[in-house]
DNA sequence: GGGAAGGCCGCGC
DNA sequence: CGCGCGGCCTTCC
């Protein structure tokens, strides 16, 4: 009889089975890592970063199951703001390890002009020169 | 700034 | 298998 592939699935069913695959969320948590410590980036960004454009809500549903070491806190929405209830533990909870490291709030919300990751051309000047 | 609409799609029920 | 719900985003009004 024609051998079976055994139970793992061969590259052709994955790919066809298997839209988030590890990989994809390997991908999404190696880009959240490589957030630098004081800043944050947006799940779109994180997203096009980790070569999946338009995912943006993937990156939300992988920190939301994962359970992985990885900086969860920088990552906000497209707003600058928090992207859990306010009022709520988890708001408070990534507020407080934001500020921690430096991030401020102004009106409840971050101004990537400043913290945002990777830096725009508009705050490059500031981002290369500002020491540390 | 705010709200609606459309896009995107994994996950649990 | 269909459906609602997300740590969302962009566009348009």
């Amino acid at each position: 009889m024609v051998r079976k592939k055994s139970k793992r699935k061969d590259a052709a069913a994955r790919v066809a089975s298997e839209r988030t695959s590890a990989t994809d969320a390997e991908r999404i948590l190696a880009t959240i890592k490589r957030i630098p410590r004081g800043r944050v980036s947006t799940y779109g960004d994180v997203a096009d970063a980790a070569g999946l454009p338009r995912r943006a809500r993937l990156v939300g549903t992988v920190l939301r199951q994962t359970t992985a070491r990885v900086p969860w806190q920088r990552v906000i929405n497209a707003s600058g703001r928090i992207s859990f209830p306010l009022g709520s533990e988890a708001y408070s909870r990534q507020r407080k390890r934001l500020e921690g490291e430096g991030v401020v709030f102004a009106g409840g919300r971050i101004d990537l002009k400043h913290y945002g990751w990777p830096p725009r051309a508009e705050q490059l000047d500031e981002f290369l020169w500002k020491p540390r």
